[in-house]
DNA sequence: AGAATGTCATTGCATTTGCAACGATGTCAA
DNA sequence: TTGACATCGTTGCAAATGCAATGACATTCT
């Protein structure tokens, strides 16, 4: 006979939740884009990145994406390859790289972000009250080193 | 000169802070049973559908975990091979699969689960009253059709 | 019954991914 | 200064992944 397993709440377990959830979302973002203009869910993050954040270093990237630096690099290079951005050295510091947004990549972006914020809205609208709970939950869970 | 880009709140979009919250909560678990048990992220969640959902064939999982399903038979095919479960014929319908714990395999189960239960546990205090709140907007994301 | 269509799990194949190792640069202390 | 150590980005390589196609079985419709 097989052991006795102990209770367990499968369908409540929260890291498996938040994964399916994030899934969900990501891949419904994805489809928007993904057919229309060709981009993967790591360049877009790279793109956007490097667009509305202030550092843009692969490394920089990295920290705030939470994504492998050599996913980031790859993805750097993909649109640098298309032509969406370019390298260049830091002048401070010469072993970062400066990734910056090139006229095509920044019309692209423009075109992106309208998409991106309509589907944050429709998101909003089906969480309701609920939309601002989940924000402050994530605040804790990203800020929170001991997790 | 560059086009001006629309603006954009880059650290309060929901889909990439779900994103990176998911993967941090992951990854911190997967750290509790991959060097211990050698077992992956893909591994952790068919093991532990087959050990406590009903229904426990690819496809079941499949639409569960929203996992694809290639993914699924790979992690299945890799439990198998360590002998952690068994695949059979299911009697009623002979395209499905029944995914069915050996006793190796329930009793590692049985060993994980705790773990995984312990860091839930941890996240829940981290949470305090944010926890409740984001299961119940987890539920809305997950059981809305139109996301 | 039989053909057409649909579903399930697997495989082939190209791409993506993660980890370790590397060269280049920076930092810090003796 | 110089040597030891840390950090940044890239590359090699093996493993994981996603998609399309396939074969086996079910269901439906005439």
């Amino acid at each position: 006979m097989t052991a006795t397993l102990p209770e367990f709440d499968l369908d409540g377990y929260l890291p498996y939740r938040l994964a399916v959830a994030s899934e969900k979302v990501s891949k419904a973002l994805a489809g928007q884009y993904r057919d229309r203009y060709g981009i993967s869910i790591a360049e877009w993050r790279v793109l956007v990145n490097v667009g509305y954040a202030k550092d843009q270093s692969i490394r920089d990237i990295e920290s705030r994406v939470s994504m492998d630096k050599t996913k980031v690099s790859r993805a750097a290079s993909r649109l640098e390859a298309a032509g969406y951005l370019t390298k260049t050295m830091d002048d401070g510091d010469r072993r970062l790289l400066k990734l910056t947004l090139t006229p095509k990549g920044a019309s692209l972006l423009a075109e992106i972000v309208p998409l991106a914020q309509a589907y944050q809205e429709a998101v909003r609208a089906i969480l309701g009250p609920h939309y601002d709970a989940l924000q402050s939950a994530l605040e804790c869970l990203i800020e929170e080193p001991q997790i």
